[in-house]
RNA sequence: CGGGAAGUGGCCUAGUUCGGCUAAGGCGCCUGCUUUGGGAGCAGGAGAUCGAGAGUUCGAAUCUCUCCUUCCCGACCA
């Protein structure tokens, strides 16, 4: 490719509302440009690192015996409330009407278009089967942000294996996962698999892979000892046992005026481990209570996960006053009425002698025994890890940091085999339903990841798997016939090497040709100008270190092969 | 959806507080000359319904109202 020819609108400053290093760099490189609010377009450059991409994601998925498809984008109403996802979904769904007045949506995944396709397969001898596709979805993210890594139109692999059993979903999980990590590796992302929530999904199991950076979305939890690793979401830690001193033997009702906080409380004389915060949740319209200890933190994500409830939010004030008799600062649990659901955390299990609110304005109780005077319906995991907690594993002090979530994968089991009447016969001839795993990597995602782990202050850095190009040859003199006709000549070799390569051959400036190529993060630079050729010297410069070494008009073919076959 | 911020040539900004000449500057773009190994210099030029609509006013980028859009935090989210 010439650059003369190619269209990259480079730009010295990067829009004002971009934040993301990623967002500023792909956008400043005439990578992508916004559409509107989640909606972006993918210049050549940045068309062709998608491309790369999803190269190497389809590959890997084809080593592991995947088969690539192209399903529709559009979906019928009806196939969606097979699943029970037309509800479920919600908001998060494109919906429109054809002219007709036929109810479709666009896909945001596709397990139940998939399914329906499964319909076909009879017999356990077909079984098992990977399949997958590249195909756009479409969410309506209530808050797309930062460039291309949370959008509403993108492009998804996602695939889904089909099994005759658990044991071969785990089987086709495990493959997928291995695939997975050498995706990753390949594309140079440090990505680590931790435990996470199937949310909306469903499904017995999941593992999300994870990007450290601060422009990502989720917290992980990570131990800097062991290799234990969860979303916030899951994690859970090894916490100090509380000794309660003995209390009374039966809790006592005591004046808190102006009392609203856990922390007013704590100067009134009661430690924040020893109290009890009660959080008032509607579950699918039914009031419920979380309660933890005073000192943690509820995670909204493990009560839905625990509960299963669709729909989840805090009480509003009237709710909580109707239900409870008071108002948010001094509620509690004890003695509510025994159709309110009571969740409490495991942290709180046997403990004596606490404090917590009385449901009555400027009302507390003290000397409670969880176990006596709390009808708890249920002992769960509801609290969320704080950083520096000890890893459950080993004990070590945890670390949380904010991370991308760069692929997803899930064990589904029959969730959608079932509402869609997929199943075989097996060896015996009794009807089994298909067990199903479901498994998604964003490639914008990804490539967006990519920029943000592979930047400095000149711009971006590509690995040379992805990048748009592996060498540009930079021409300092395009009208110098002896340096134009060296570079052109070191241009056609490397292109009949198979290398991607670039020529800039733009009547520019030496310094914009440097800063363009080192902004647009090409690995490998070829420079050639009138001082070197007189010599027969080029220039090899490594993006990554910035090192320049000069090298033979004869022997730079062989170097740029060698350096980009290295690092492919 | 709650909170916050912002919309001025392709990009970055000034101007808005307290209304007043033809809306200013930088980058980019076009032409010419010069320059030619790190985003050049000089000269000339094109390019803006100041997000949209309504209103107040002799006069609106500036004040008022409504709407739209975008960004950030939260909620939400495979």
């Amino acid at each position: 490719m010439r650059w003369s020819n190619l269209f990259v609108p480079t730009l010295r400053d990067a829009p004002g509302d971009a934040e993301a290093v990623s967002h500023k760099l792909l956008v400043r490189g005439g990578f992508i440009r916004q559409l509107h609010a989640g909606h972006y377009s993918m210049l050549p450059l940045g068309w062709r690192v998608h491309e790369k991409v999803a190269d190497i994601v389809r590959d890997e998925m084809n080593l592991i015996g995947g088969q690539e498809f192209l399903l529709p984008a559009m979906h019928p109403k009806s196939l969606w409330e097979a699943s029970g996802r037309w509800q479920t979904m919600g908001d998060e769904m494109f919906r429109l009407e054809d002219r007709s007045g036929t109810e479709v949506g666009l896909g945001m995944t596709h397990e139940e278009v998939f399914a329906s396709i499964a319909l076909e397969l009879n017999s356990y001898k077909a079984l098992p089967q990977i399949w997958y596709q590249i195909q756009w979805k479409f969410r309506d993210e209530p808050r797309p942000k930062a460039g291309l890594l949370r959008v509403r139109e993108f492009a998804m692999k996602d695939s889904y294996s089909l099994d005759i059993d658990y044991a071969g979903l785990d089987a086709s999980f495990d493959k997928h996962h291995d695939a997975y990590l050498r995706i990753f590796e390949r594309l140079d992302l440090d990505a680590m698999p931790v435990e996470a929530s199937s949310g909306a999904m469903g499904g017995a199991g999941s593992i999300e892979f994870m990007v450290a950076s601060p422009s990502g979305e989720d917290d992980v939890v990570r131990c800097p000892n062991c290799d234990y690793r969860a979303n916030i979401e899951r994690a859970t830690s090894a916490i100090d046992v509380v000794i309660d001193s003995s209390g009374p033997d039966a809790p006592e009702k005591f004046a808190t005026p102006g009392i609203r906080t856990i922390k007013a409380l704590e100067e009134a004389g009661a430690p924040a481990s020893s109290q009890m915060k009660t959080m008032v949740m509607v579950l699918d319209g039914a009031i419920t209570l979380a309660v933890v200890r005073g000192d943690h933190q509820l995670n909204m994500q493990k009560l839905q996960d625990i509960t299963g409830a669709i729909d989840i939010r805090p009480a509003t004030p009237d709710e909580t006053i109707e239900h409870l008799g008071a108002s948010p600062g001094s509620l509690g649990a004890v003695g509510v009425s025994a159709d309110i659901t009571i969740l409490a955390d495991r942290s709180l299990q046997g403990r004596s002698n606490l404090t917590t609110g009385a449901n009555e304005d400027d009302w507390h109780w003290r000397g409670v025994d969880i176990e006596r005077d709390v009808k708890v319906s249920e002992w769960v995991d509801l609290r969320e890890v704080s950083a520096g907690e000890h890893c459950p594993k080993c004990k070590t002090p945890l670390e949380i940091v904010r991370a991308i979530e760069a692929g997803h994968i899930f064990k589904l089991g029959t969730k959608y085999s079932e509402a869609l009447g997929a199943h075989v016969l097996d060896a015996d001839g009794e009807k089994q339903t298909i067990v199903m795993g479901s498994y998604g990597i964003g490639i914008g995602r990804n490539m967006a990841a990519i920029a943000e782990t592979h930047a400095d202050e000149k711009g971006l850095v590509w690995p040379v798997a992805v990048a748009p190009f592996e060498v540009v040859v930079t021409v300092m003199k395009i009208d110098d016939e002896a340096t134009m006709g060296a570079a052109e000549k070191i241009y056609a070799d490397l292109l009949a090497a198979g290398i991607d390569a670039l020529i800039d051959d733009r009547d520019a400036r030496a310094g914009v040709k440097f800063a363009d190529s080192e902004l647009i993060g090409i690995p490998f630079r070829v420079t050639v100008g009138p001082r070197g050729i007189t010599n027969g010297q080029v220039e090899f410069t490594t993006r990554e270190t910035m090192e320049t070494a000069e090298v033979a008009v004869g022997e730079i073919v062989q170097t740029a092969i060698t350096a980009v076959t290295q690092a492919r």
